[in-house]
DNA sequence: CGTCTATTTGAATGTACTCAAAAGCGGTGG
DNA sequence: CCACCGCTTTTGAGTACATTCAAATAGACG
């Protein structure tokens, strides 16, 4: 590891063990099994229809997920930034062709592990397990309140949400991005701008 | 465990055997842990407002989960019938007054857990982190999907994939609790049915 | 058989969309 | 540094999709 990858990989670290504390050799081990990448602003770290190799943790930047439909419109399922993921789960897990893009908004710094790896680090640091679990379950929960979200809340009640609940990822994204998000179109979505927000 | 059981814990053990090979031991350790329940049709097994204390492996029967919204409106989250599980993970695992309820739509059999004993199943059968971290995956993977589908869909379209996704589940509950999952009126998911599907 | 709830149907309304065009903004090259 | 080009955002008008309200019909259950 070379000092100009100390930063990169101390938040790398912190991350982790928020979860699972680590003895320098585990993290050693670890990091060992994780690859840096780079992306450049409007790289792709995976295109839909071909197969999900990696799964990402962010160090910095942004990237967006999102589905290309039959008409040929986009669906964004999410953003990462850093200290977060990204990949298609389904793809990666299952080796089926993947069913949707994953494009750097922004210059990105990531940490990629692929399957054979991954389960190697399975194998050697059994409680990576429980890390992986912890982080199924918190992004579970995510998606599931974005359902109920979804389901019971008005567009401009959405996108009031989305600005207070990302205010980090709001700040840095064009406004059709978050209507793409959020199931409405950019033109929709600029007329509830207009709209002063209700109490 | 009582003759009268056999049938209820085989199912359970295939269940787990599915993702975890278990010794006769480990399967007696796991067993134990868990309390059978059992539910007429209407009753909850969680309110919303209350906090969720056990996660339920569904044995036989069907439950609707469902967010009721500030108008009074309720919006299905999920379905769980048998062979997979119901609870509210976010209140269930950080301990927060749950924010749906879930009752049952048929007479219901259940293995129920609570966070004590799952962090004791844990420190006893580590490999259970396996189980349920691939449980949540695939949670997951299922509830992105979902989003997709419901920005990328028509109501027709989403309708006519429910039916072919869950087959066993939309034989046998009512029409307007499907439209109530797929987020639309019971009267408009009528009217859709009227049109013949499109190929 | 009667009651309660679910489903269907029709009509009027509202929410979000498409289409079209103008205005704003950012990046690039001369 | 400014001018131009391309993309994003706004605005307005007309339209389509999904809703509410109301009422009739059909099914389920005691």
């Amino acid at each position: 590891m070379t000092t100009a990858l100390q930063p990169t990989y101390a938040l790398f670290r912190r991350h982790l063990e928020r979860i699972i504390p680590l003895t320098d050799d585990e993290f050693a081990c670890i990091s060992s099994l994780f690859t840096v990448k780079n992306l450049k602003k409007r790289q792709f770290l995976l295109q839909q229809g071909d197969m999900c190799k990696y799964e990402s943790y962010v160090v910095s930047g942004c990237l967006k997920s999102y589905h290309t439909d039959r008409e040929g419109q986009d669906h964004i399922l999410q953003f990462s930034i850093e200290d977060w993921w990204a990949g298609d789960l389904k793809s990666f897990l299952r080796k089926e062709l993947s069913s949707f893009s994953i494009e750097a908004i922004e210059p990105v710094v990531l940490l990629t592990i692929d399957k054979q790896r991954l389960d190697r680090l399975y194998a050697e640091i059994p409680k990576f397990e429980k890390f992986f679990r912890v982080l199924s379950e918190n992004a579970l929960i995510a998606t599931s309140q974005r359902i109920i979200n979804n389901l019971s809340l008005s567009a401009k009640e959405r996108y009031d949400l989305f600005l207070t609940t990302y205010p980090r990822i709001a700040a840095r994204i064009p406004l059709k991005d978050i209507a793409s998000y959020l199931g409405i179109t950019p033109v929709f979505l600029s007329q509830l701008r207009r709209e002063p927000t209700q109490v």
